[in-house]
DNA sequence: ATCGCAACATTGTGATCATATTTTATAGAC
DNA sequence: GTCTATAAAATATGATCACAATGTTGCGAT
């Protein structure tokens, strides 16, 4: 049989609009597709597999890959082949207390600059995001998780952070999914409520720890999934 | 006249070990070349040009590029150009906040770790340090200044945060050089003595403050020089 | 003399092709 | 029957080419 076809993989796709280049497409697309766990880690990506089912050039996705390998969202191995990494215990902790450490860092940074649109900004975020949880959209939920996240820290014009952040969950990406499962089982405190309370009044230490908690419950609820050391050996 | 050639760089070359690719081989001569300060910001750097400067096709200088470009080394400019990003004093405080929030708990992960082979091996690249500041080898002191950080911080077998590292230290790449240039005019506290010192005691307070210390020494010596604003507008 | 438009030069993007390295499959030997 | 070696397929890399978009230069009109 020939090869390159019937990957197990189920893309979600979006459409190309025309102010984007084709290799900006190809890597938000994938780029999409890992943060909200679509593919799961020791799959291996092909540039030519994954050009001929996005119906590109292999040139367009050639860069993509390069560049999701420089943000550690997948991993170039000792010779050619493209995987998402497997995780174990020890990175993830270390992601997570990277995730706390830089986003309050960024948080703070960026209470000085809130401005009464971008509080109400977050507000429309998180109404959506509460509308994906009543209707069980994983994909919605994750991706506009980290808009919430995204929008509040770049209130600040200086920040420098985002980025790194972005490494961050793009790292974590085939995992959140599992955390957001749990997440609609559980009970849910709201904590991006308590952040945009924390942002009205100022309250600088208050946004720091539901920051920090809203990354807590993420974690939290991934601790507890009976099995977790499977994912962790890399999902099949 | 014809326009690529005669560009204002003086690139330190690197000789292409056979064991590297191309593009591999780019990337590392262009990003020694900002971390030590030698690419003013401002320059345009074309991939045409700098193949022909470098005698290499344009495809693996384009991977170089955009490889440094998303690592915030270089900025893709509205539609096509790619330079080395100005610096405002706001990005840089940020970037030093950041450096020191990173590398102190980059230090604090590595020191369980840290074996008597590790200490040696830093020691050896301390003492590198120490002479080429007595030759006033500003390349050398930046890139081996580096080199003593990546060192500690990747003892720690699980660590993440060398690559967010990096691409602060790429940010802050064409700004080192003034640093070092005071950094041999004035006192020089031994930091990394320090640290080293704190390793052999298992002194995490210690470590913790060296490392914060040493950053915020180039940072002082920034700061003191005369003008620095003209830089921070970027060097014309 | 200055402003505006058109022709040209330069540059990045994407496609195609040649090549080298790697992986896999097949066949042969122990 | 299993292990190894060789061949075949596949893949990433790098070069060259065609094209589109941008910036620049030069000429002409006001």
């Amino acid at each position: 049989m020939s090869s390159s076809d019937a990957l197990p993989l189920k893309l979600l796709m979006i459409e190309k609009s025309d102010d984007l280049k084709t290799h900006q497409w190809v890597y938000h697309l994938l780029r999409n597709n890992l943060l909200c766990g679509r593919i799961a880690p020791g799959i291996p990506l092909t540039i030519r597999g994954l050009a001929q089912i996005l119906d590109v050039s292999p040139m367009p996705v050639r860069e993509a890959l390069h560049r999701l390998a420089c943000e550690a969202a997948v991993e170039v191995k000792n010779n050619r082949r493209v995987i998402v990494p497997s995780m174990t215990s020890e990175k993830f902790r270390e992601l997570c207390d990277l995730r706390i450490l830089l986003e309050t860092h960024a948080a703070e940074g960026a209470l000085p600059y809130i401005k009464e649109a971008d509080i109400e900004n977050l507000e429309f975020i998180d109404a959506k995001i509460d509308q994906a949880i009543e209707s069980d959209d994983v994909d919605f939920i994750s991706l506009h998780n980290q808009a919430f996240h995204r929008c509040l820290y770049q209130a600040n014009p200086f920040q420098i952070s985002v980025p790194l952040i972005e490494s961050l969950w793009l790292q974590l990406g085939p995992f959140s999914r599992i955390a957001i499962d749990r997440l609609e089982k559980v009970y849910l405190v709201d904590r991006h409520a308590e952040a945009l309370e924390a942002l009205r009044q100022r309250n600088l230490f208050g946004l720091r720890r539901a920051i920090e908690a809203d990354i807590r419950d993420g974690i939290a609820s991934i601790n507890t999934v009976a099995g977790i050391d499977d994912y962790f050996r890399g999902v099949a």
